[in-house]
DNA sequence: TATTGTTATACTCTATAACTATA
DNA sequence: TATAGTTATAGAGTATAACAATA
């Protein structure tokens, strides 16, 4: 064992590698789906949840009411959501998945669920239970929100 | 078990988020000490060799040589490293780490490691090794350069 | 002609504030 | 007075190209 451990043996170091690097992946899996990682994340809330408002929405996913307009912006250019009225506020709108969605939204489970076996295909069946167990455990730990990705949380300038 | 696997049981998703929480992390336990996590990493190469040119810093760190420029300069600006004239290329820099980076150097690598117990805290002695040998077997399957944070590779566009 | 270090530029992202219409 | 959605702006970060000095 050395003084100074190498980065290769650091968890940290690791697990920031390695996140990184799946995230870049998934990326490309989903981009010829005209998808990026947090469209994918939206068009799964309103699967399972439709006609909330984009505060709600905002909330659920962990980022700034800002920044969810421009993502639905996105999506309704592309056919894949709705914003209609809502019933009882004037003020907002009530999101609702398209047909269009419904039909693209498993081709982007599918890219996601092979993603997901690429990554983990060096590792046997137990193995996979294991890395599973043991990263939900770190970060329920950390306190992280499940399903809620820290790249799209806003955070005051001065904290990050 | 559900049609449609929760961002929670997404091996994927689990190694972003905890990877990007991980960074985030890092580079607050390193702000104190004036330095960013790709400081660290340099630091910590020209720690283990002394005295290579600009061009070979950065690739041994998987960047491209004009980022190496303004990290560099960072550090000189800090007096942590010395550009000095290189004996055989005088194109070329040899770079070496200041005496104030010798002092400096140990109290960052106690911040990682303060980094990394805080990160697996949740785990046993034997599940922290599990964790890092099932991260490294990953990373080797996918092709991944040890010690190399894709956060600083660049890679053409189009291909991101 | 190629390479080292450097500088300048343009582009992407994102944080923040400010506006409107409603509540 | 506060909140939902929107827009505009500024700042940080990064990719790309171009340059001078040297090989």
């Amino acid at each position: 064992m050395p003084d100074v451990p190498a980065l290769t043996d650091r968890p940290g170091f690791l697990l920031s590698q390695l996140g990184h690097h799946a995230a870049d992946r998934f990326a490309e899996r989903l981009r010829p789906l005209g998808l990026r990682p947090r469209h994918f994340g939206l068009l799964s809330h309103l699967a399972a949840a439709d006609g909330r408002t984009q505060q709600q929405l905002a909330d659920a996913m962990g980022l700034h009411r800002n920044q969810m307009v421009a993502l639905l912006d996105d999506l309704e250019a592309r056919g894949l959501v709705e914003r209609r009225r809502h019933p009882d506020d004037r003020r907002a709108h009530a999101v609702f998945l398209t047909e269009t969605a419904r039909e693209l939204l498993p081709r982007a489970q599918r890219a996601a669920d092979e993603h997901d076996a690429d990554l983990v295909r060096a590792l046997d069946a137990q193995e996979r239970r294991q890395l599973i167990d043991l990263l939900q455990r770190l970060g329920e730990d950390a306190g992280l929100t499940a399903g809620v990705h820290p790249t799209l949380t806003a955070a005051p300038r001065a904290t990050r």
